[in-house]
DNA sequence: CAGTATCCAAAATGATACTG
DNA sequence: CAGTATCATTTTGGATACTG
């Protein structure tokens, strides 16, 4: 199934493109927000970029644009339902990888039985 | 947090790299694998590819990989509890992209209210 | 402001051949 | 079998300049 070329594949492509994550969990944190307000909140990511994945996301029915017809123009973006719903899921990963990403990066070693220890 | 050279970044860029998921998720079907039927269930993965997959999520503790001295070598991979830990809440989102992706990928449009229908 | 277009650098990936 | 080494290619990303 997600060796085809579906819409699936394609949504997971774009969310795990180098700033697809970012660009969702900065709108699910706050929304919406215009085109320089994510510029500047994800940090390092450049126009191009920043436009290309927005662009990706928006066809892939996760965020939602809306323009403002004024000089200059006006650009928001948001989190559309399916993109909440995503969202959800991400984070909790993310939170959960937060949590546990120090705890075993040695090499595989067996339990240290020091430092820092789990519940036990 | 994540924007450091931190453990929890490193772990999320290996997952998020082009086969990490899919090594993953398919050692969350069926372990332990060995080097080759990894490659075989993956499909279109070179050995390269997967060898250093593999080398990042062991290092990031994510995998557990065993040799079995003799000639020739036996070398089996598996998750470990944390790559488990990890791989729940992966194959939850993979499920829901996969329920949810076809859904909405018009431009933006709003409920469709009709055509493909989840469970009913 | 909100992009797009262009060109360049860097990194990821792949095919192939080789080794213990 | 289970990789590693090497090289070529593809993809991705970034800096910059330009436009409505």
């Amino acid at each position: 199934m997600f060796h085809t070329e579906c819409s699936a594949r394609r949504l997971l492509d774009h969310v795990t493109s180098r700033w697809g994550i970012w660009v969702l969990l900065r709108l699910h944190e706050r929304q919406p927000l215009r085109f320089y307000e994510l510029r500047d909140r994800i940090g390092g990511i450049s126009e191009k970029m920043l436009s290309q994945t927005l662009r990706n996301l928006v066809e892939d029915g996760l965020v939602w644009r809306e323009v403002e017809p004024a000089t200059p123009p006006k650009v928001a973006y948001g989190l559309t339902p399916l993109g909440g719903g995503l969202c959800a899921h991400l984070a909790a990963m993310l939170d959960w990888i937060e949590d546990n990403a120090d705890n075993a990066d040695r090499t595989g070693d067996q339990a240290p039985s020091e430092g820092a220890l789990p519940s036990a």
